[in-house]
DNA sequence: TCTGGGGTCCTAATGCAA
DNA sequence: TCTGTTGCATTAGGACCC
């Protein structure tokens, strides 16, 4: 141990249940049944189940099907993800009332470094039972925390501490806690990962910290390495409060799926819309459009370009999106989702080389839209949108 | 089981320029 | 001028996370 003064206090929170806990605020007489939060029907996946329906083996990211044949009696909620969003403001501020050192993670956790804070708030225990009866007390919300030396364990420990619980890893007891764990416990093994692993006899975090670098290598690439550094508990990753967005998109499954262009046109139009509002509400620019394609089989594809100049004009975004759409599109082709993406942000304006006065005009008036919408609320788009028969994919109507 | 929607990061192939 | 090397940007796909 080289020097106990130099060691960090890492919080990670996790809110239980986040969705489910934020409904039954509103309907308390559905405490301690099954509930899911996620759409009833269609082609949906549950979103958050409680402890109850956990029980049955419902979790989430499950086909609703798939859970409501687990859990029959299950209440199902539609979701409300602006309440959500507002809700997870209003946990970060109490956070933030601890600590200024806040990542956030999700809408429903973040890390807080507290090592600045113990000489005013206590030890690192006594912090993160303060937080968790905050957000008992303020927002009727139960939460667990995991308390560790650095990012990596304070997460497991917070997933191991579920639910409605504070788990403490001493640093002096990191490893031993960590190496009881499957390696699917590891931040970044996921299914297949852990199939990698497994076909080399490694199930437990154990196994991994004691197979040499070079053999992890060979197995997983540079990750190899990293993995190998978290099996012993080493993760000096900073909490890190600003994080720049790198991307930004919006997706949509059809209920059934579509083989008809004119359809698909107008719905990467109305996407386009959508994430270029929000491009301007940050004040970037996309330099890169990217489409993602899933058929009927499942299979996904993507396909994107380089803009001229980075754009945050919806009408620019959907042209693009447009032309990669067409290219790649086969007659016949059933889709399932089409999603459209904004990549390679950047902050600084484009300058207006081109003389295309259509596109300034409609970069002014999605302004103006912009504008309206944060003024007024409500619906504002281009009538194409808003009428359910239109054509799709131009710019029609520039002026 | 029949698979959402929002992201990040990594890798590999390819093309181009120095 | 030709060839090989290197490095960078772009594009596509995949794994992973919540």
């Amino acid at each position: 141990m080289a020097n106990p003064a130099r060691e960090r206090a890492i919080l990670h929170v996790d809110m239980d249940a986040f969705f489910v806990s934020v409904e039954l605020r509103e309907r308390p007489e559905l405490r301690g049944r099954q509930v899911i939060v996620g759409a009833p029907e269609g082609r949906s996946v549950v979103l958050s189940a409680s402890y109850e329906c956990r029980r049955l083996g419902v979790k989430s990211a499950m086909p609703m099907a798939a859970a409501l044949r687990m859990a029959p009696q299950a209440v199902v909620i539609p979701p409300q993800q602006r309440v959500y969003s507002a809700v997870s403001q209003q946990i970060m501020a109490v956070f933030r009332s601890i600590t200024p050192t806040v990542q956030q993670v999700s809408v429903d956790e973040a890390f807080l470094d507290v090592t600045g804070s113990l000489r005013r708030l206590g030890a690192p225990p006594q912090i993160a039972q303060d937080i968790r009866d905050a957000l008992r007390r303020e927002l009727d919300l139960p939460a667990s925390v995991g308390v560790a030396r650095n990012m990596f364990v304070a997460k497991i420990a917070s997933t191991r501490a579920k639910p409605d619980g504070l788990l403490v890893v001493p640093p002096a007891r990191t490893v031993e806690f960590l190496h009881e764990l499957p390696v699917s416990a590891l931040w970044g093994v996921g299914r297949k990962t852990e199939e990698t692993l497994a076909t080399a006899g490694l199930t437990t975090v154990r196994d991994v910290a004691q197979t040499p670098v070079p053999t992890l290598t060979r197995l997983l690439g540079t990750a190899g390495a990293h993995l190998h550094d978290l099996a012993w508990g080493i993760d000096d990753r900073p909490v890190s409060p600003h994080r720049e967005e790198k991307s930004l998109g919006a997706e949509e499954t059809f209920a059934r799926d579509v083989d008809d262009p004119e359809r698909l046109h107008s719905e990467l139009l109305r996407l386009a819309y959508r994430v270029a509002e929000r491009l301007r509400g940050i004040g970037k620019n996309a330099q890169t459009v990217a489409i993602k394609v899933r058929y009927e089989d499942f299979r996904t594809v993507t396909r994107s370009r380089t803009l001229v100049q980075p754009s945050s004009s919806a009408v620019t975004l959907a042209r693009a999106a447009t032309d990669l759409l067409d290219a790649l599109l086969r007659p016949g082709d059933r889709i399932r989702l089409i999603g459209l993406r904004a990549e390679n942000l950047t902050a600084e304006k484009g300058f207006q080389l081109s003389i295309d006065r259509a596109d300034a005009n409609w970069e002014q008036a999605q302004q103006a839209m912009d504008r309206i919408k944060a003024k007024l609320g409500g619906q504002v788009g281009p009538a194409s949108l808003l009428d359910g028969r239109r054509r799709g994919g131009g710019c029609e109507g520039a002026q």
